[in-house]
DNA sequence: ATGAAAGCGCTAACAA
DNA sequence: TTGTTAGCGCTTTCAT
């Protein structure tokens, strides 16, 4: 009924403690029939070792399990960045705990504290703001830290991101190239790195064209799908309405979609009208999304590779706990501008009223 | 440079062991200036109590430690389950750690055996095919299980589903409503149970209106999207073509959807005359998709709650783990037919040649 | 080739 | 209120 520990399986087998453990641990030099008699004894008993209490004694092999703290395990981005991690570990016979941090600070420290509190050989993070100072001392006790997505405000760690920056630079410059001049930009809280770096990069784009950001067309701190679809209701209302608009991650993409349809009914109803008409303005988006070809005009998108940030991160941390004590690597990974369709309309001619937008101007 | 232990922090507050491990588990019967003392030293050296030491000794409350096994982290619907596992997870104090089956027997095992050997105190299982006999040793050992998503084979345990017939047989008949009668039924694995309960279902659905499913028109064993939309073109290529189709989840629907715009090129390229052309048949497709309703036509599916399975799998493993001894629970939740377009479309006529489709009946 | 003793970091059960 | 002893399940070290 209890679950059987190497003591009763050294009575059942008629041996000592320490030859179980011997066997159990594949240590030479135990005579093949005692190792014999002890195994029929450990399948009897369905006998499995604890590893905990191994890790306990035991420290030179750690606890064969590291952390992987994200923003949210339930965003595509993640999930598929938190398989990638997964297969590595696993190949190497580890385990991995998994925390969401919803963007909070205080949760970040309760899941990373539990994780340590574990033993973990190893933390992957995706770092809210704010400081991270209180990973100060896992570290020096050996604990190696890798940051993913983002970088930590006050950590020089192993960090794998993507080049945001120049990947929306690309978007709003194909943008650009096709002729539009009022380009807005729908981002997410400003104090997300990779939002700033984005920001940043739809400003490099427009000054290279001698252009500034015109500050109506831009709106910071859109959190929700619906928030999105509101602001760009808002900014549809202007007297001189964008012709193009960037959209800097894929919940505001998505609620972006849903407004171009239909300006005065902005609840983005299920309804059988919603997808008949097509987009009314250009659009690039930051990350692809599943159906995004599918769309009418098909989605153009910055696309970034979340298998390899997670391949690459899992790869550093392995390095890092097998004892690489190398100064800090920043690796930081490219983003591909899929073209499709979205963002390779023309821009619309100036003026025109915008609560009923023109059909798309034919793309050659 | 070493993690501080008890002993450590017990000689830099000048007290007892003892004294130390009161302090850090709350224990009242303390003086609030040891106290003081106490914490200090422990902020000061950095203190963090080992909690698989702590385990080893007090049993009573568990490790605070609960295994997620999945058939994959990167499946959007296991992802958002996920999500939900670990939020109820957090909000009890306890961890998760997650793995991967791949739905491979062998993999599932190894997993599961890592999880056990760390002595979780309670397992959320999406099983693989085969037996689950090598749980019952845990299970016996005061470990409870929790199937997800599908029951394992030979397990009476608590287990959370959906209903996948009644699911499937709503969006078979759905299509039958519209006058369909050769509708194509692609599914993934016919040993996974969730296809068999789909599979199930359409032929429920079938028989409910005298009609049989022609073995010609059901595919079982697409394990990718490209497998998916060769089968299509397969199937469009049939003399008497199906005039709508059923296709089992997500990554067959998005496989047929690649198919349906262009028969003769089968290899679903990514440019622009892709989205152009509507759909040729009645399509309804199990599992929702993000952006299933800007599809054109919007794309009707049957959706489940990959959260409220979750939250309720969750809920259950907890009351278990708390001392819940009562008889296993069977929980299956309802699905909903999210009718948006695509299965709404009225039969073809008979006859018609199939690989230039005519454009979609005009939806009143 | 096998076993006995000590101890990993902590807490339960006792003293004092 | 504080400290001492024993021991969780295992591995190390040192016998035999």
């Amino acid at each position: 009924m209890k679950r059987p520990t190497m003591k009763d399986v050294a009575e059942a087998a008629g041996v000592s403690l320490m030859t179980v453990s011997r066997v159990v641990s594949h240590t030479p030099g135990v005579s093949p029939d005692t190792v014999a008699k002890v195994e029929q004894a450990v399948r009897r008993l369905g006998y499995q070792r604890n590893v905990n209490a191994r890790n306990l004694r035991q420290k030179r092999l750690g606890t064969s399990t590291i952390g992987l703290v994200v923003d949210d395990l339930a965003n595509p981005f993640y999930a598929l960045m938190a398989r990638s991690i997964e297969d590595e570990a696993h190949r190497r016979g580890c385990v991995v705990l998994v925390g969401s941090t919803n963007d909070e600070p205080r949760r970040e420290r309760e899941v990373i504290a539990a994780f340590t509190a574990r033993q973990v050989d190893g933390l992957i993070v995706v770092p809210t703001i704010g400081s991270h100072g209180f990973l100060r001392s896992a570290m020096e006790a050996g604990t190696p830290v890798v940051c993913v997505d983002r970088p930590a405000e006050d950590l020089d760690v192993d960090t794998v991101t993507v080049d945001n920056r120049d990947g929306a630079r690309h978007a709003v410059t194909h943008l650009l190239g096709h002729g539009h001049t009022r380009i807005a930009y729908l981002g997410d809280r400003y104090d997300i790195w990779t939002q700033r770096e984005r920001y940043a990069g739809y400003l490099d784009a427009l000054s290279a064209h001698g252009l500034s950001a015109d500050p109506a067309l831009v709106r910071h701190g859109l959190r929700s799908h619906p928030e999105a679809r509101f602001a760009l209701a808002d900014l549809r209302a202007l007297a001189d309405p964008p012709t193009a608009l960037f959209s800097s991650n894929d919940l505001i993409t998505l609620g972006v979609l849903d407004a171009m349809d239909d300006p005065d009914d902005p609840d983005g109803s299920d309804g059988p009208r919603a997808a008949a008409r097509p987009l009314p303005m250009a659009i690039v988006g930051f990350d692809d999304l599943p159906l995004a070809k599918r769309l009418d005009p098909p989605l153009t998108v910055v696309s970034q590779d979340p298998v390899a940030v997670g391949s690459t991160a899992a790869s550093l941390l392995f390095s890092r706990i097998a004892g690489d004590r190398s100064a800090p690597r920043k690796v930081i990974l490219l983003t591909r501008l899929v073209e499709r369709r979205s963002g390779e309309r023309t821009a619309h001619r100036p003026g025109r009223p915008a609560h009923r937008p023109e059909l798309p101007a034919a793309s050659s």
